[in-house]
DNA sequence: CGCTTGGCAATACGATCGTATAGTATCCAA
DNA sequence: TTGGATACTATACGATCGTATTGCCAAGCG
């Protein structure tokens, strides 16, 4: 919410603040009627994700070409405490948990503690790119967002995988694939404690 | 920087807020000590992730231990518009590169567009982590950056890449890999161009 | 002893912000 | 026609923020 107040909000629409602060009600409703918004455009989208052959790294790429400025606000809304996006992370999280449950539904059983923290940990990698988006544009030279380089980012994330899993696979990874094992053993069987 | 008065950092301190002023001359002048601060802190502990056997996510796992306090200023400054830790995403995507050319010289060349790209990437996803922090909070039940809960998000990282590479590696996902391949083809090859 | 220097506090000033209130114009139903 | 709801503006109030100014006081030094 910083860097933008009622009055810049009120100027960029052409009306005056009061008439912002009357329609809104307060500071807060803008940020729930922009999250709202936001959140109704971007369900419809990503329900493709769930039931769809789209993986997750397509699913983001289609996202960024659909509504680039939604997908800013995204990002920048989830590093603030907005309440409203915050569901929404939790619906990229449950996504991913709904996704490596019927990818391998024995090693990630639903309601497992271990499917519950690996989506997790996936959604906050792969929204990273998202809030991180300023720092990549630097790094790269280019900006992810843009129209028609959506493909980049996307593209990065699955060669990662891949490279990671090469590695995990090798000599040098075999220990930490080994301990890795054992934890998952117990996190397997465990029920998540809501 | 918001939500940070000067004020409220004096009073943290014990002492006034003239005082403070005084001393760093001005609010951004804070912000440099503590960037200037944290980076030092920080880059000691993360050379040993360049040439040591140590993975990226042990890595990180190691800084939570190490400085719990400085990962929670970097994730929040990451996201703010702080000159000084940009230069530490940076540094964080060049050790990406440095390890991916170190483990695959042939697939990841120094210099090659498409080590960059994946290396910024890898630094986004991974750093993504720390700046969606109260989000895995949230979602997990439990604080990654207490002590002793370090190991929850790292190993998730690693089990989530042999997931993706096992998915990556099936039927389904072999004409992705393909794809990507091809793409990786004229990569491999072009320079960077800075 | 007198003077300067630097740590430190107290206060004030201007800017910005969210919000409240009063006022005006428009429009639609009774 | 009229009266109230609605869209909209203008202005003001209180709070907070960064910053500048002023002054106190102890330490060091000739």
């Amino acid at each position: 919410m910083h860097g933008a107040s009622i009055r810049d909000i009120a100027a960029r629409a052409g009306v005056s603040a009061g008439l912002v602060q009357h329609h809104f009600g307060s500071k807060d409703g803008i940020r729930e009627a922009c999250d709202a918004h936001v959140l109704e455009a971007i369900t419809a989208h990503a329900q493709r994700g769930i039931d769809g052959e789209i993986t997750s790294g397509d699913l983001l790429a289609s996202m960024y070409a659909a509504s680039e400025r939604g997908v800013r606000y995204i990002a920048r809304a989830l590093v603030d405490d907005s309440p409203g996006v915050a569901t929404l992370f939790d619906r990229g999280a449950e996504m991913a948990a709904q996704w490596l449950n019927k990818s391998w539904p024995e090693r990630f059983p639903a309601g497992a503690a271990v499917t519950h923290e690996r989506a997790g940990t996936m959604a906050a990698m792969h929204l990273g790119t998202l809030v991180l988006h300023a720092h990549l544009v630097r790094w790269l030279g280019v900006d992810p967002l843009a129209p028609g380089q959506a493909h980049v980012v996307s593209e990065a994330m699955l060669d990662v995988y891949t490279a990671m899993s090469d590695y995990l696979s090798s000599e040098t990874g075999a220990n930490i694939r080994r301990a890795l094992a054992e934890h998952r053993e117990n996190l397997t069987k465990k029920r998540r404690t809501p």
